[in-house]
DNA sequence: AGTAAAATAAACAGTA
DNA sequence: CTACTGTTTATTTTAC
């Protein structure tokens, strides 16, 4: 190895962490407080109230500034999800090790941990005051005590960090009550303890009537939303800065932060179908144009798999359910386009994606090329492994070659045929699922769905949740681990469902050229069998010539049953 | 510790 | 001869 792993270098265990959550919770705090003031302010400007109204105004923005709370951890959770904001593994100390190793090297790139963020948050802060205190406030250590210290729950605890308790607000049962929760009135600056919501019904209509107060609290409440629409506005944008600055950069620490935009689900496939699509062959970017920040990305989210990169030189780690590939790829394809971050597959498995992501089911091995250093910065950024081993710095358009080259022909599910213009790759999809034998590790709920064959839709969230489960235990929440749904409407996606387990038919027809079969006119090499054992198979010829025409859409193969039950290994 | 698979490196042959 | 393509062998790494 040695050459240019540039920004992952090996072994630097420790994860830098972007914002720990007592700086975060601090920064709130500290939004809280401006607000609060500022609110205030206006308040009392705005219109005079009587002294006790104002007293009663000051528990109602208590109970605003929870509100916002909740708000803001929900954006915090957001960006948790995305994998902006790592978990601070200094608080988690033990289970929340299952970071992925390479995380670290992510991170890893220069100095002072935390840095970088905490400046970058710092530096804005919230301006609805004159960010000077907020700025400030936010560097120097937690001692400040917040607004809110004094209005602790009966458990002493600081209402800051029971968000448990509004967050119910949200999962309201049918019968329940926005302003209703725990038993309490939820009313900004209310607290009226209600048995049940027929009491809370009738205390609201008492006591939350339609007058002045009530009104002006809602108009607060407005405030309180609009201020915080705005602050996210800025953070999503600032976020959007940043990640277009590390994008550019590459060689900065590179974190697998995604603007913002967690469009779940829909987008996904789109985006990167029309990526897929939309590239013109051989369009190799430019390295330093790489960045595309400001299309909506998807997290990694899924986490460790897509953190698998770099290493200390090569990982091919989630190889063994490297089926996922196309989802996993097609779900972080931006990522793994813009950030420097190797790809966590097999080269067999990337050439096979390049291949089958192809109308014609067949590159040749410049479009092979091609496609690994559009797809991945990684491999745009590493040129140096992947020129071929003779010397030729200057050969200007040699990108990826030798470990390409290598695993075409080694490999005996990558087929070769020559058409009128030259030769073509190919995949023979049977040859490709038998040279994988069911061995998998991950989470034992992850195996036993795959090998009791569930659908895609069911593997993939266990998978996720399996990867979720060991990393990224926020990843949970509910909103991010949808992606399968979208991934699936991918045209490769099956190819992952059957991969790893269903080993596609024999008629792995594996996709005739769906298109033009007259290129197959020559002859098709048929790689030796280094084990002369199997005669039963032909890989090429089911490729190519044969059952040409019709052969339905990719979709049709997609998990038909049958397994050879023959390994090879 | 042993093994298989993958990554990496490199030599070499064929062809345009 | 050079560049590209393709095959093959050897070694090292990694995961299991």
């Amino acid at each position: 190895m040695g050459q240019g792993w540039g920004c992952c270098g090996d072994s630097s265990p420790l994860p830098v962490v972007i914002l720990p959550h007592p700086q975060l919770q601090e920064y709130y705090k500290k939004q809280q407080e401006q607000l609060h003031l500022q609110l205030l302010t206006q308040q009392q400007a705005g219109k005079p109230q009587p002294k006790e109204a104002l007293g009663n105004k000051q528990l109602a923005f208590q109970q605003q500034l929870l509100q916002m709370q909740q708000l803001q951890q929900q954006h915090l959770l957001n960006l948790q999800r995305q994998g902006l904001v790592s978990l601070q593994p200094s608080q988690a100390s033990g289970p929340l090790q299952t970071l992925p190793q390479d995380l670290p090297q992510l991170w890893k790139g220069e100095g002072a941990p935390g840095q970088p963020a905490e400046d970058s948050v710092k530096q804005e802060g919230l301006d609805l005051t004159g960010t000077a205190a907020t700025a400030t406030s936010f560097a120097a250590p937690p001692k400040v005590s917040p607004p809110l210290s004094h209005h602790t729950l009966p458990n002493g605890q600081p209402a800051v960090l029971t968000s448990r308790r509004d967050s119910s607000s949200h999962e309201e049962t049918p019968g329940s009550h926005p302003l209703y929760g725990h038993g309490e009135c939820k009313w900004p600056g209310c607290e009226t303890l209600c048995e049940d919501l027929g009491q809370f019904i009738k205390h609201l209509n008492t006591e939350h009537a339609l007058d002045d107060r009530s009104t002006a609290q809602c108009r607060v409440q407005m405030q309180v939303v609009q201020q915080l629409e705005i602050q996210l506005a800025k953070e999503s944008e600032r976020l959007q800065a940043m990640m277009a600055h590390l994008h550019m950069r590459p060689s900065e620490p590179k974190p697998f932060s995604q603007p913002l935009n967690p469009v779940p689900g829909s987008s996904f496939s789109k985006v990167t179908v029309s990526a897929a699509d939309s590239f013109p062959d051989g369009l190799v970017h430019p390295p330093t144009s790489a960045a595309a920040p400001v299309t909506p990305l998807r997290p990694p989210g899924l986490g460790s798999a897509s953190l698998h990169g770099g290493g200390p030189a090569r990982r091919r780690s989630s190889d063994k359910f490297c089926s996922p590939i196309s989802s996993e790829l097609a779900q972080n394809h931006e990522f793994y386009k813009n950030a420097d971050v190797r790809p966590p597959f097999t080269y067999a498995s990337l050439i096979r994606q390049a291949i089958l992501e192809t109308p014609d089911r067949q590159l040749t091995l410049n479009e092979i090329y091609n496609w690994f250093t559009r797809m991945f910065a990684y491999f745009r950024r590493n040129t140096a492994t992947w020129k071929p081993s003779k010397l030729l710095l200057s050969s200007s358009s040699l990108y990826p070659q030798n470990a390409v080259r290598h695993n075409l022909s080694l490999h005996k599910c990558f087929v070769r045929v020559e058409n009128v213009k030259g030769a073509v790759w190919t995949v023979d999809e049977r040859e490709y699922q038998k040279r994988r034998p069911p061995k998998m590790t991950g989470s034992p709920t992850l195996v036993k769905n795959m090998i009791s064959g569930l659908s895609y839709g069911a593997l993939n969230a266990s998978y996720q949740a399996a990867l979720a489960e060991s990393s990224f235990p926020l990843l949970n929440s509910p909103g991010m681990l949808n992606p399968g749904s979208a991934s699936s409407l991918l045209p490769l996606s099956h190819d992952d469902v059957g991969a790893p387990l269903e080993p596609l038919s024999s008629n792995g027809s594996s996709s005739p050229p769906r298109l033009s079969p007259p290129q197959y006119s020559h002859q098709v090499q048929v790689k030796e069998e280094p084990a002369e054992a199997e005669e039963d198979r032909q890989p090429g010829p089911s490729l190519g010539a044969s059952n040409p025409s019709t052969s339905g859409p990719p979709e049709d193969r997609d998990l038909e049953e049958e397994l050879p039950g023959e390994e090879l290994s």
